[in-house]
DNA sequence: GCATGATAAATGAC
DNA sequence: GTCATTTATCATGC
């Protein structure tokens, strides 16, 4: 048992799971909300880690692709980007 | 003296070996004032295991042995001490990530 | 077949 | 020197 666990952790590198959906709609939230600046403090970091369940390593690696993903094809983020606006603004009003 | 890190004039791609390719001139305009940033070249299965070596022995390499390093694996006096730079953000990284591990849980 | 998360070169701030 | 980051590449999920 111990092997395995350890072997786990050594060569966890790639064995990659997608993160949940509810992960993945507080990451987004962020980074649209945050369009202009995406760029989390070490703080913001660790409180979006808390409410994803993840490390914040993960939380880095997730801006890190985002940002770039973002901005070599904006287009193909258009649609995404104004869900979570109308989702954005839908909380401020009220 | 002075460690130049531009371009090494026997190869223009990342393999170590003979670049048969054509030399590229997207880069080299007189009147470029614009430094295209280096293309990322995975290094070969030989350079990562004599830098790992090296690694080993020794965190920090001193700069006798990472001339020796580069000439011996065709890489750049820069990309050698690089590596060890980021060599030692890996290993700082897997510190965490292994103390992370084993202490959220109850095992072990 | 791409989407996605993690890692490997390379840069720059400090 | 560290360290967050950019960028390309890798490995996997589906």
């Amino acid at each position: 048992a111990v092997m395995i666990l350890r072997s786990r952790f050594l060569d966890a590198r790639r064995k990659r799971r997608n993160f949940s959906k509810q992960a993945t709609e507080v990451l987004n939230e962020y980074f649209y909300s945050h369009l202009s600046n995406p760029y989390p403090s070490e703080e913001a970091k660790e409180e979006l880690a808390k409410q994803c369940g993840i490390t914040v390593s993960q939380v880095s690696n997730w801006f890190g692709n985002k940002r770039i993903r973002y901005k070599k094809n904006i287009g193909k983020f258009q649609e995404e980007a104004n869900l979570y606006a109308m989702k954005t603004a839908m909380a401020t009003q009220s | 003296e002075h460690d130049d890190e531009e371009e090494n004039t026997t190869s223009g791609s990342c393999t170590s070996s003979a670049g048969t390719k054509d030399d590229n001139a997207s880069k080299n305009g007189h009147t470029s004032t614009q430094r295209t940033r280096k293309k990322r070249c995975p290094y070969t299965k030989f350079q990562i295991r004599e830098l790992e070596r090296e690694f080993f022995f020794n965190v920090y390499i001193n700069k006798e042995k990472r001339l020796q390093l580069s000439r011996m694996l065709n890489l750049t006096d820069r990309q050698v001490k690089i590596w060890f730079q980021n060599r030692r953000m890996k290993e700082k990284k897997l510190s965490r990530d292994r103390l992370q591990y084993f202490s959220g849980n109850p095992l072990l």
